[in-house]
DNA sequence: CCGATACTGTCCGTACACGGATCATCCGTA
DNA sequence: TACGGATGATCCGTGTACGGACAGTATCGG
C-alpha cells in the first residue's frame, strides 16, 4: 500500500480548496468589476434590505446565512458610512430595525450591474448547460 | 420595466452567494469532524510540506493559491506552535527554507483520515458522478 | 564594481467569519 | 406577578484574506 512517493495530498481533488480557490476567483472579479466601495456581504445587505426594510440582524443573519457577530460589524461600518440606519423597535427594545437610507440605496442601484456582471465572469468558462448544472449542484451541497 | 415588486435579487442565483455558504458548510464538517487542532489553511500548509520539504514561502503561496501575508501569519502560527521550522536558506538569505516537525508530521498524519472524511460529508448529497462534475466544473472555474 | 531592477518577507490597515461569554429584554407559566 | 428560559445584540479572541508600503537581499547590465 501506497511505499512509493508520500501520500502528497492531491489538492485539486479537495472540495474544500476547489471552492476556497472559486471564492477567491469570484473576489478577484468583484474588485475588478464593481470595485472597492461594497464588499460582496455588504451588497448583499443592502439588497436584502431593499427588499424587506426593517428587518433586524437576527433575521438578517439567517437569511444571508451570516454569523451574528459578523452581520453586527458590516451593519455598523454601513450604518457609519450612511448606507443603513438602525432604529431600535418600539415593540421589542432589543431589536433593530434596519433599513436603507437614500445614498444606500443609490449605492445598492449603482452596483447592481456590475455585481450581475461579476457572476456571469465567474462562469464565463463553462457553457450554459455547465453553468445551470454547477449552480444546481452547489444548491444540493449546502442544502438549499 | 419591473414595475411591481422590487428586484429582489435572488442569492440562489447568485454564484458568488452559493460559493461562501458551500465554503460555510465546509468548514462546519470540518470543525465537526476535525476539531480545531489545525484550520484546513493549516492542514494544507503541513500536506505540502510533507511532500516538498524546504520550500520557501512564496513558493509555497503559489502553489496553495494564497496570499503572502497569510502565508507569513499561517506560518509564524505553525512554527510558534512547532509544527513546523523555518530556516533561513544559506543561498539566498531572503528565503525561509519550511519543514515540518515532528509533532508536525503526527499532527498531520494524525488527522488525514478526517480531512478526507469532510470532503466526502460535503459531498455526501450527490451522486459519485455529480461529485465528479462537481470537481471539474470547478476546476474549470478556477481556471486549473 | 555599481546602479537599476526584481524579488522575499514583513508590517499595517481593513474586512469577513465564527464560537463563546455576557447583558438586556421578552415571554410563558406557575 | 414573579421567575426562569428563550432571544437579540454585543464583545472578545482567533484565524483567514488581501492590498499597499516597506526593508533587506539578489541579480543583471553597463
Amino acid at each position: 500500500m501506497d511505499q512509493l512517493s508520500a501520500p502528497s495530498f492531491d489538492l485539486l481533488a479537495a472540495p474544500g480548496h476547489l471552492i476556497r480557490r472559486a471564492q477567491q476567483q469570484h473576489q478577484a472579479r468583484w474588485a475588478e468589476l464593481v470595485g472597492s466601495e461594497l464588499t460582496s456581504v455588504q451588497f448583499a445587505v443592502l439588497a436584502k434590505l431593499a427588499t424587506d426594510p426593517d428587518t433586524d440582524q437576527n433575521t438578517l443573519a439567517g437569511t444571508l446565512s451570516i454569523d451574528t457577530s459578523t452581520v453586527a460589524e458590516v451593519c455598523l461600518r454601513l450604518a457609519g458610512r450612511d448606507l443603513i440606519a438602525r432604529r431600535r423597535s418600539e415593540a421589542d427594545a432589543r431589536r433593530y430595525r434596519l433599513h436603507l437610507t437614500a445614498r444606500g440605496r443609490a449605492a445598492l442601484e449603482r452596483h447592481t450591474p456590475a455585481v450581475d456582471a461579476v457572476g456571469e465572469a465567474l462562469l464565463a468558462p463553462l457553457s450554459e448547460r455547465e453553468r445551470a448544472t454547477l449552480m444546481r449542484l452547489l444548491r444540493r451541497v449546502i442544502g438549499a
